[in-house]
DNA sequence: TTATAATTTTAGGCAAAGCTAAATATTAGT
DNA sequence: ACTAATATTTAGCTTTGCCTAAAATTATAA
């Protein structure tokens, strides 16, 4: 699997599930800051390793084989934020571009000493959810904050949307 | 700087430093399990770049810009074998090849915070000296285990050379 | 329903980094 | 000093992943 190949499936898994129906080329070529054409070629590719089913026209949809490939980088990804945040200190709004290049270190190993040094978190910095091994998300019970009544009481455990503008604004919210 | 030419730097420094001379083709080529023709064409771009001095037949020379960028491929790499070990438990003949590609990460505070949780170290799990950010590298009074007289005391810092057999030899060894 | 708009694919190219084969320099042996 | 061997470079080709422009398909709207 190439750096290019994982990004395209990590995009896809995202917006799969963001959308709940294949993920048309365009979408797909907008997420990635790419051209359309572009996003066609790696599709052909991808559908030649079974990664997703491509139907010309019709968008992608990942195959199992995608959609572990993909859980994996995330988990990779998520994991690498909760070291970056806990041990290294940064800030939850500066993680994300240097774990997207971390998502991509290939060794196995590595990342099953990296989860058992974190503690086997489930979420990443910003709640998310991280994939197990085998590509399943344990997803929490979460409410929007917006959602709460007055005096209702609840623990804050992420954010639905994590631009770094968004994170900084919520902590100077304090929240 | 692309991995490719990150790669091509790191290795003249070391070979610069091994021969003390300039570094011709062949021995490049050997080293990165290349072929010559490759390497001419790397020296030509990393020439034009102003990281090397490159006269046609006669080898290469890392300018001062080469060297430092060069020194900081090695002290990133060896600032993570140096986490591989101490935090995550490898073991220290299983470390290369994972540093090989985390030396590759883009982000100065990432190898600033890094260097600090790891207790800025000097020394990678080898022994072998960890560049400053300015590229010094501050050498160990070292000496060769065989060059001691019977009954001479000294402390373990390092090894000459670390390639896994010999490394799992010294293990052996208990040493 | 048909024309227009939007989306997607194809065709043809480009740059990076590698390769092989052929050409050219350098070094060494007699 | 001159030929043979070795080292290096050049030329031209390949693959990956991207691009633009043009062609093809699908969607929309009058």
């Amino acid at each position: 699997m190439t750096l290019a190949e994982e990004n395209y499936l990590k995009t896809i898994f995202h917006l799969e599930r963001k959308l709940k129906s294949e993920v048309s080329t365009n979408a797909l070529a907008e997420r990635m800051q790419t051209r359309a054409s572009s996003v066609t070629d790696m599709m052909q590719k991808l559908a030649d390793k079974k990664m997703l089913v491509y139907k010309k026209y019709k968008g992608v949809q990942l195959t199992e084989k995608g959609k572990k490939a993909a859980a994996y980088v995330v988990r990779k990804h998520r994991l690498w934020e909760v070291f970056l945040v806990d041990k290294l200190k940064f800030h939850w709004d500066e993680v994300h571009e240097i774990a997207e290049q971390m998502e991509h270190i290939k060794s196995v190993e590595l990342i099953k000493r990296l989860d058992a040094f974190l503690g086997h978190p489930d979420f990443d910095p910003h709640g998310d959810p991280i994939p197990d091994k085998d590509g399943n998300i344990k997803k929490a019970e979460k409410r929007l904050l917006s959602e709460l009544i007055k005096n209702q009481i609840g623990i804050c455990v992420g954010v639905k949307e994590s631009s770094p503008e968004y994170l900084q604004y919520l902590d100077k919210k304090k929240i």
